[in-house]
DNA sequence: ACCTGAACACCGTTCAAGT
DNA sequence: ACCTGAACACCGTTCAAGT
């Protein structure tokens, strides 16, 4: 039945990268297992040690390759303010196509995926005219926005996986949840489940990436002003 | 040598939680397991399942317990702008103290600790009049914000436990890893090595509140003139 | 009801042995 | 140099058996 053929090509650090975001996308953070890793490329354990350190390296890899092809893809043309609403977005789409990069990237500090994000959004808020003592607070707090969501993201998509019923259906779910929140305890919530039932991920995220850029704009016209 | 006296008080929820928190701060996140657990309360598994559900269930819990502690000792009586920025150390301040929380925000989402946090951001919304309208986004925003940071704080906490030396000297490094970054990939990066080094952690992060309350206001009052 | 602790089904990682 | 796969030291969880 199954075939044990043992693999004639020879294998790289490369093939077990891709092998291995393949993995991810399609059945899961946990489903990366090194097992599953031999079982797919027709290898054994050394194998893949011989070419990867471990499977943090691995992670770090797959996010870096995943994040770097989405950073060089921007479009040049466009104006600044919306050339980094696209950085943005190319960010919220990979991550969602990618939900284990939300958990990667906050799994080992200043790991090279997270460089080429402060890298690309450090250049967007320089074509803004952020100024130079600004840019550091405001780049940190942009990508950590960025990063939230990422995280918030992966454990949405880690429950969706681990039950049954697509998106639409398991927010009906938690904002029932909501809704029968005690309204003495949480009015805000209480009140607030129809709109999370209805809300529009991408739409919000964008909607948080306005709101900061409105305070970066007013926060560098009030240090001009003084 | 170790005394294996079987304990004489009743195990409880209540204690579990408590000891898990404990092992949690003082050894980190991978120092807590199920043996761990059984070893400091002179118990075995069962009678730790009798009281938990399983080891997420007791995460959840943990997480819980601190952050509701927070986030029910704000200062009442002071200006909203001063109370939301309370909320936010706070918040700041715990995961500080706490850094697992960071990892367990982003494990399960709509957990309680969760709901606590979004509550209450929403409560300081709400006295700083944002309107009803902007509020679902002008609180996640605010909220994917913080636990973007805690992400990241978890994230150098678990290094730091890993590696000998203090914030300093691990900041340092990283400092010296950016200095050397190709100057033609990683222009910023390069450049901004040497503030990374000296940077503070808890300004930086009020510094980002800062953006957010004034992109809130800069919406809020582009809307009222419309 | 509450608890004990051996056993089970998994992990990531190592390493002697092969080509 | 590159690879194989048994073995090791761990996990979280279960469960028959005890009180």
């Amino acid at each position: 039945m199954a075939t044990k053929a043992r693999r004639t090509d020879a294998l790289s650090r490369e093939l077990i990268i891709e092998a291995a975001i393949q993995i991810l996308d399609t059945d899961g953070e946990d489903a990366l297992t090194l097992r599953a890793l031999t079982i797919r490329l027709s290898t054994g354990y050394g194998a893949l040690y011989h070419h990867v350190a471990n499977k943090s390296d691995l992670l770090l890899a797959a996010a870096d390759d995943v994040i770097a092809r989405v950073m060089t893809d921007v479009a040049e043309d466009a104006e600044p303010r919306e050339r980094l609403r696209a950085v943005a977005l190319s960010l919220f789409d990979a991550i969602n196509a990618h939900p284990w990069i939300g958990a990667q990237l906050s799994r080992e500090p200043w790991q090279p995926a997270l460089l080429e994000i402060y890298e690309s959004i450090g250049e967007q808020l320089e074509a803004l005219n952020v100024p130079e003592q600004a840019m550091f607070d405001s780049a940190g707090a942009l990508v950590n926005y960025i990063l939230g969501v990422a995280g918030q993201n992966a454990a949405n998509a880690r429950v969706r996986a681990h039950t049954e019923g697509d998106r639409t259906t398991s927010l009906a779910a938690i904002a029932a949840q909501w809704a029968q929140l005690d309204p003495g305890k949480y009015p805000r919530l209480h009140k607030t489940a129809a709109q999370l039932r209805e809300h529009d991920d991408r739409r919000q995220f964008l909607a948080g990436i306005e709101l900061f850029l409105a305070g970066i704009e007013t926060v560098h016209r009030k240090a001009e002003n003084h």
